[in-house]
DNA sequence: ACAGGGCATTAGGTTAGCCTAATTATCAGA
DNA sequence: TCTGATAATTAGGCTAACCTAATGCCCTGT
C-alpha cells in the first residue's frame, strides 16, 4: 500500500466548531499579529487546552499557521474559509433585519446558529434579494462572494479627538441590550458626530449629533462606536 | 443527598440527532403501530445498534415508549417535539420556495439542515410572511404552532381504483430528480386525475389529467402520489 | 543571570454518537 | 414443538470536542 498523493483531496466539510475557531482567529488578527490561545479561549468561552488541541488540528489541515507559545495566524486557505463564514453571518443579519423584521439586537444570535447550516446557494439568493448589500445592519462590511472585504481605518469614538467631526460607521458589539440602548440614543451607523468634550481618566465623551442634540457616552460604550472622519475633515 | 424532585426540569435543548430520530419515529408510526429498530436505522442511514442505543436514551428522557424487541412509539411529549420539527421543516420548505425561488426538488435538503438551527421566532416570522400556509410545496399539511396536524385519509395512485377520479394531494418524496420529473409531467398537488387503466402484477397506472392528456406512471412513482377522492365521488 | 509569574501545552478523563462483532429474543413453518 | 431465520440487543471500540490538573516555556525585573 503506497502513500496516496494528497494534493487535490476533496477536503471534508468544516465542522461547526472549526468554523467558529476560524472566525475568532480572523477577528483577533484583523489588526495584524497573532491570535493568542487565551484570547481565542475567551472569545469562544472554552478552556485554553481546548484551543491548543484545535490549533494543532487546524494547522495539520493547513488552515492556520501555529507558532508554539506565540499564537496563530490564518493561512490564505483559512482566511478564505473565515471570510466565507463572515459573509454568511452578515448576509443573514441583513436578511433577517430587512426581510423578516428582526431587530438590531437579536439578529446576531440567530445568525450565529444559522451560518453553520445555510448553503452557499441560499446565501447568494438572500444577497440577491437584498440587492447585494455592502454593509450589515451594524455597519460592518460584507465580504464579497469572491472573498474580498473592505478594510477601513476606523477609530473608536473613545479615541476621536475633541473638536473633530466623524461618521459612525460600525457598532462593534453583539450584546443585544447594549445595541438596543445605542439604537434608542440614535447612535446607528451613518450618524454624524462632533466630539465636543471628553473627561480625563477614561471618562465619558460628549458628542453633538446632526440635529444639535448631545449624547454623553461612557468609555465602555464609546469603544464600541467605530468611526471614520467626516467628509471634508 | 436526597433525590431531587424531577418534575419541572428545564429539559435541555434536543440535539440535532435526537430531533432526527423523533421525526423518523413520527413518520414511521403515522399509520399507527410501532416503529421498528431496523426501519429507523434505514431511514436515518445508521446501523441498528445506534438506534437501540438512542432509543434507550430517548425512553429515559420520556420522549418515546420502548417495548423491547417490538419497537417504539412517541409519548405525547415526543410527539409534540416531532411535530415542532415537522412544522419547522415544512415552513422552511414553503418559505424557500415562495420567497427565495428554490425549486421543488431542492428545498428538502436545505430545510433538513436549517430545521435544527432556526429559532421558534424565526419560523413564526416566516409563517407570518407567508400568510400562515397550511400545506408545504409538496402538499403536505403543516402542523400549527400549537402542534395540531391535519390527518387525511390518502391513498396512493398505485392503489386508486380504475375508473375513479382523485385529486393529487401530496407528493411524498424527497428525491430531487424524481420530484423534478413529476413536476415536468404536471403531477403536482391539486391536479385532478382519472384512473383509466392499470396493468396487472404491479404494472403502471394510466391516468387522464384535467386537460385530457394522459400519463403512464410506473408503480414505484405511483406509490409516491398520495390522493384523496375528488369532490363528489 | 536567574527566579517567578503567567501563559501554553501535555496528560488524562468524559460524553455523545457512531461503528462492527457477538449474543439473544421472537416467530413462522415443518 | 422444535428449529432456523430474522431482527434486536449487548459488548466493546473509535473520534471529535470538551474538561481539569500537571507540567513546561518565556520573559521581565531585580
Amino acid at each position: 500500500m503506497s502513500a496516496a498523493i494528497r494534493s487535490p483531496q476533496p477536503s471534508p466539510p468544516l465542522t461547526r466548531s472549526v468554523e467558529d475557531y476560524l472566525k475568532s482567529v480572523f477577528h483577533l488578527t484583523s489588526q495584524g499579529g497573532f491570535a493568542t490561545t487565551s484570547d481565542i479561549a475567551e472569545m469562544l468561552e472554552v478552556a485554553p487546552p481546548s484551543v491548543s488541541g484545535m490549533m494543532k488540528r487546524l494547522s495539520e489541515t493547513g488552515l492556520i499557521e501555529h507558532v508554539p507559545y506565540r499564537g496563530v495566524q490564518l493561512t490564505p486557505q483559512g482566511r478564505r474559509a473565515a471570510l466565507q463564514m463572515i459573509r454568511r453571518h452578515r448576509i443573514l443579519e441583513s436578511y433577517l433585519t430587512s426581510k423578516l423584521g428582526f431587530d438590531w439586537g437579536d439578529v446576531h444570535v440567530e445568525a450565529e446558529r444559522l451560518e453553520h447550516a445555510v448553503s452557499e446557494k441560499l446565501i447568494e439568493r438572500m444577497a440577491d434579494a437584498l440587492g447585494e448589500p455592502r454593509y450589515d445592519p451594524h455597519g460592518a462590511p460584507i465580504p464579497t462572494a469572491a472573498g474580498e472585504i473592505e478594510e477601513a481605518e476606523l477609530v473608536s469614538l473613545a479615541a476621536a479627538e475633541v473638536g473633530h467631526t466623524v461618521v459612525l460607521q460600525e457598532v462593534s458589539d453583539e450584546h443585544p441590550a447594549r445595541l438596543r440602548y445605542l439604537a434608542e440614543q440614535g447612535l446607528r451607523p451613518g450618524v454624524q458626530l462632533t466630539v465636543i468634550d471628553r473627561q480625563p481618566f477614561n471618562g465619558p465623551t460628549t458628542a453633538r449629533l446632526g440635529d444639535g442634540t448631545t449624547r454623553v457616552v461612557g468609555q465602555e460604550l464609546a469603544l464600541l462606536l467605530l468611526c471614520r472622519p467626516a467628509d471634508g475633515e
